[in-house]
DNA sequence: GAAGTTTGCCTAACACTGTTAAATAATTTA
DNA sequence: TAAATTATTTAACAGTGTTAGGCAAACTTC
C-alpha cells in the first residue's frame, strides 16, 4: 500500500501551502487582514479544510512562528562560522539577528509578539539548537576566565538581547528601515556590553 | 444659553465615559476583545452611539494612547524633581518609565504597538512636553562640556531607550512582572550608558 | 401654543471574522 | 457491484466594525 506515504505526502504539501499562503498573505496585506477563507482562496480549497490540518488559526501562526526560529537559528549559526574569535562573532551573530528582523520583518514580529496579540512566545525553542544557545555560548567562551555562573551568562545576554530587540521594536513599530543611524546605535552597544563582559 | 454648554459638558462626559470603559475592557479582557458593542454596553448606549464621538475604533485607541503619553510624561517628570544631579534624574527618569510600563501595562502596550496592530506611533508627542524633550534635555546637561550635535542626544536617548523599551517589551510578551533579574539588568544598563556619556 | 427643524438615539442591515455540524461527493475496501 | 470510509463543501452560528434609515424627543420659529 505505498498509496498511504503518497496521501501522507499530500497532506503535507496542504500543510506547508497553507503555511505559505499565511505568509504571503500577512507580507502582502498584514497581519490584521489574514484571514481562514483567504488562505482557502489561495490554497483552492475552503475555509473549513483547514482545520483538518491546523486546530485554529492561532496555530498556524504559532507553527509559522517556530519555522521563524529556525531560520534565524541558521542565520546565526552561518554568521557564527564566518568569525575566528569570540568577539568578532559575537557582533556578527547579533548584526545577523538584526538582519534577519528586517529582512523577516513579519516572522519577526510573529515571532516576538510585536503589534500581534498572537501565539506564546516559544519557551521549548530557548534551550537546545536555539540562537540564544549559540550565542550564550559564545559569551561563555569570551568570559570564560572569570568562570561566570549561568545566571550571569543569561543577564548578560539579556541585555544584549533587549538592546537589540528594543531597536528592533521601535524601527519595525515606527516604520523604519534599519537605516545607518541605527545600526550605529547597534554597533556601539554591542561593544559596550562586549567590552563589559570582562571587567 | 448655557444649556449650549451644558450640553458640551455632557458631550465631554460621554467621551470620556467611552475612553475609561474601553481602558477597563482593555485592562480586564485583554486589548483583543475590546469591542464597540461592549464599551456600548458599559456606557448604556447603542454601538453606533459611539461613531458620534468617535471616528471609528482606532481613534479611540490612538486617544487612549495619547493619553498614556501625558500620564507618562507627567511621571518622568516627578521622577526627574526628585533629584538634584542630572545623573540620578536620569536614573530615576528611566526607573520611572520603567515602572510605568509595568503599572500600565496595557496603556504602554497601545502607546508602542506591543501586541496591537493599532494606531501610528503619535511624532506630535514627541517633541515638546514629552518625556522625551525632559529626557534629552538631561542628556544633554549631562554632556555639555562637550558640545555635543542634537544628532548625537538624539542617538544617545535611542540607546537608553532601546534597552530599556527592549526589556519591557521581553517582559511583556513572556509575561513577567519585571522581577528583580530585569530590575538589576535594567539599572547596569542604564549606568552603562550614563557613564559612556562623557568618555 | 402649533408647526417645522434639528438633534439624539436606536433598529436593521451589510460585509466581514473564526469555527462547527451536517450533508454531499469521491475514493477505497470487501 | 455494494458498503464503508474519507475528502470536501455548504450552511450556519455567534461575533466583529461600520453605515443607513427611521422614530421620537427637544429646540426654534412663527
Amino acid at each position: 500500500m505505498g498509496s498511504k506515504e503518497r496521501i501522507q505526502r499530500l497532506k503535507d504539501e496542504n500543510r506547508m501551502k497553507i503555511l505559505q499562503a499565511s505568509l504571503q498573505i500577512i507580507r502582502d496585506e498584514g497581519l490584521s487582514s489574514l484571514s481562514m477563507r483567504k488562505i482557502a482562496d489561495i490554497i483552492e480549497y475552503t475555509a473549513p479544510m483547514i482545520y483538518e490540518y491546523f486546530a485554529n488559526k492561532e496555530a498556524i501562526l504559532s507553527e509559522l512562528a517556530a519555522i521563524g526560529y529556525l531560520k534565524l537559528a541558521k542565520k546565526v549559526k552561518e554568521a557564527k562560522e564566518q568569525e575566528k574569535t569570540p568577539e568578532k562573532q559575537i557582533e556578527a551573530m547579533w548584526l545577523a539577528y538584526w538582519q534577519f528582523s528586517f529582512d523577516q520583518k513579519e516572522l519577526y514580529q510573529l515571532m516576538y509578539g510585536i503589534g500581534a496579540p498572537c501565539c506564546e512566545m516559544q519557551k521549548t525553542f530557548q534551550c537546545t539548537d536555539s540562537h540564544t544557545k549559540l550565542i550564550t555560548d559564545v559569551i561563555k567562551e569570551i568570559m570564560k576566565d572569570k568562570k561566570p555562573s549561568d545566571e550571569l551568562i543569561c543577564r548578560k545576554y539579556f541585555t544584549y538581547w533587549s538592546i537589540i530587540h528594543g531597536l528592533i521594536s521601535i524601527n519595525l513599530v515606527n516604520k523604519g528601515n534599519g537605516d545607518e543611524t541605527n545600526q550605529q546605535v547597534l554597533k556601539d552597544a554591542i561593544h559596550g556590553i562586549t567590552r563589559s563582559l570582562n571587567n
